[in-house]
DNA sequence: GATAATTGGTCAACATGGCTGACATAAAAC
DNA sequence: GTTTTATGTCAGCCATGTTGACCAATTATC
């Protein structure tokens, strides 16, 4: 990956500009998951807590096989914070109308209250980046994300897109 | 993206838009790690040993401290992957020349190469991404992901970029 | 030159959240 | 009526974070 090219269009892919992203990528994710992460601690829950209530507060009455599916995780790993979760009234569990094997999910008004409390601090810091940066910096930046995902997430996001 | 913005500037700030970045974070992440994460698998390491053979080799020589700062983990934490590092012989520690305390770090061939393979998996997601999105995508990027940076985060940063 | 501070390391114990493998039950589908 | 599906559970392993206590070598300070 020499691209030594003193003019072209092509002179960002250099590897400083590369790892410059890299390492980015690795700073942003861990401060914007730091203050959830801190709410979530009082409450002595971690951070896959987290992502089962957010995604249960997304998609009310997803199944639990959704929830794995978007998660990428095995049901032993849900199932531990999951049951946790249910036990203590953030989540319930109905039996689906149709198939009754389902247990369709759904936050409590306490889970609603916490999920929004989690999205909160996380969209602050959202749009305080966002405002600075401007709409075309977000198209961008949105652009770019896109651009990393592995084909198969691309096409789940998709989908989940369409039934909306 | 709908993009049904009647009138008003600020509409992109909306809920909407504010958890399609927290999601694409989160995917974007798992994803972009991913393939690291398999390679340094068949080596019997994770992620941390990654970062710390990483960082190492954008900064050779640094001091132990200098890394335990970048990463923000305890020191037994780094310990531990550290000295499995120096025994399977991918890092090396000097004694400092100027201070005999420090125990300066460096990669070494094995480690060096190991560093340059894991890099170009990251850097091909993300030369892939950013040809894609083009270079004022990729500056939109950039500028998004440092918002959401903590402030002891970007101002470490900037001292390094000047210490270079 | 004695004392204090810094740099780095170590032992022990604990929590979180991934994983595999094996097995169980209820309901639906064929 | 058998098979498949959706979900759950037990048991154990691993990686990587944490706290707390303590130690040695070296440097800095009074």
């Amino acid at each position: 990956m020499a691209d030594i090219k003193p003019f072209g269009k092509a002179l960002f892919l250099r590897e400083e500009e590369l790892r410059r992203g890299i390492e980015l990528m690795y700073f942003a994710y861990r401060d914007f998951t730091g203050e959830a992460d801190s709410i979530l601690a009082e409450q002595d829950m971690g951070r896959a807590h987290h992502r089962a209530i957010y995604f249960v507060g997304r998609h009310p009455g997803m199944r639990v096989s959704d929830l794995l599916a978007i998660l990428n995780i095995t049901k032993q790993s849900l199932s531990r914070v999951l049951s946790t979760l249910v036990t203590d009234g953030y989540i319930i569990q109905k039996t689906g109308a149709g198939d009754r094997r389902q247990r369709l999910l759904y936050l409590t008004e306490k889970g609603i209250v916490l999920e929004a409390r989690l999205t909160e601090v996380q969209g602050r810091r959202f749009a305080a980046a966002y405002r600075n940066a401007g709409a075309k910096a977000v198209e961008g930046f949105q652009h770019v994300l896109q651009g990393l995902l592995d084909a198969e997430t691309r096409s789940q996001i998709d989908r989940q897109d369409q039934n909306e």
